[in-house]
DNA sequence: GATCAAAGTAAACAGTGATTACAAAGCGCG
DNA sequence: CGCGCTTTGTAATCACTGTTTACTTTGATC
């Protein structure tokens, strides 16, 4: 005996977190441009006013959604290498790195729409996120374990964004729908390969 | 005895390339996400039908202005580089690659919002460039320069990719209000160096 | 000068973001 | 319980938008 819970409810229960799921499910079927605050509340069931209890306004709604896009990204990282654990050889380290632009690319080309709000109007400034993303830490600590084992030199703030701006520049690529390769792991390798030798 | 054209004539003359102005105006400005062509027609004195003599709708004329924007970005490449000419040493080999990035860079920084236009929603697959800009030749010339005077490897695909995707990743970040460096010109010969090296 | 396509107008339609005054739930507390 | 208060939703409304339609003006061409 469930109780329905969408018989004419005065309260949604959890519009925002509803909109926001919404609006997500717009970006991977991108369509997030045209995402309208009154379809979503009328598909919710709700009046077209509702949304603005939980939002000032569209734009609003959008950086929270750049948000979870942030957030996702630094879960897959937290995925291709906990962020506690630690190589414990060179070839480990090795690919713990690849496993990073691995997560990175393919983010990027699952979420084409999300990643151009993450880093596009929406990004970085505009969102909670300071000027480097979390994710930063995560490469920043792969680089360094790739010096403790010599397969770099220990890197500087300069050696660190060069690998970021490196791997974010073939994300942004790979999101393009005009860039595609006939093999993405041998591209992603290949581009790591030369970051690796830029960095030795 | 100067005709005023702007009285109450029938014709606009030239609406097209007018209304394609006020949107690199507007992107200028940074509000080329909000602009309407109801706005637009009305400062350019029409009436809000006519635009669509020229544009089949709003995103057609998007397409266009990311297109003039992959337009100027080939012209601020051929001041940097003029396509006909070639490096006489390799320090002119260095150069004219440094030359490359940095007129990328600046690009991006100068048109931030056209900058999001042309590798976002509305760029490379929807304009009519093909996967790769125009541009990339430039910057594949370049790299053959820089082979010949031995400060590189010959770069085959695999390499030239790398060097675009690594320029772009810099620019895309740079075009962000969240990243800026101290000192521009060394953040971008650090990086330049660092391409280089890969392709040692 | 008549003809005809190109380029503008005017009016309408559906849909949007946003604001307002009002109503209903849920809640804490005596 | 029942009283109040805050949160959350409603209904109505405003100004505005993209886009289409039927109609008119214009400029060029034979």
């Amino acid at each position: 005996m469930v109780e329905t819970k969408t018989l004419s409810r005065h309260h949604h229960g959890n519009l925002k977190e509803a909109l926001v799921e919404y609006a997500l499910d717009a970006a991977r079927a991108g369509v997030l441009n045209d995402l309208s605050l009154r379809q979503a509340s009328r598909d919710l069931g709700v009046s077209p006013g509702a949304a603005y209890r939980h939002f000032k306004d569209r734009n609003s709604l959008m950086r929270h959604v750049a948000q979870r896009g942030f957030d996702e990204l630094a879960s897959r990282f937290e995925a291709a290498i906990p962020f506690a654990s630690q190589a414990q050889t060179s070839g480990d380290a090795r690919d713990r790195f690849l496993s990073l632009a691995h997560a990175y690319v393919a983010f990027s080309k699952d979420n084409p729409t999300l990643w151009r709000l993450m880093f596009g109007r929406f990004g970085l400034s505009s969102s909670s996120e300071t000027a480097r993303p979390s994710t930063y830490e995560w490469l920043s600590k792969s680089l360094v374990e790739l010096a403790v084992f010599d397969v770099i030199r220990p890197p500087d703030g300069a050696a660190q964004f060069f690998a970021w701006s490196a791997i974010h520049g073939l994300s942004d690529l790979s999101s393009s729908p005009a860039v595609s390769f006939v093999d993405d792991k041998t591209v992603i390798e290949a581009h790591c390969e030369f970051i690796l030798a830029a960095l030795s």
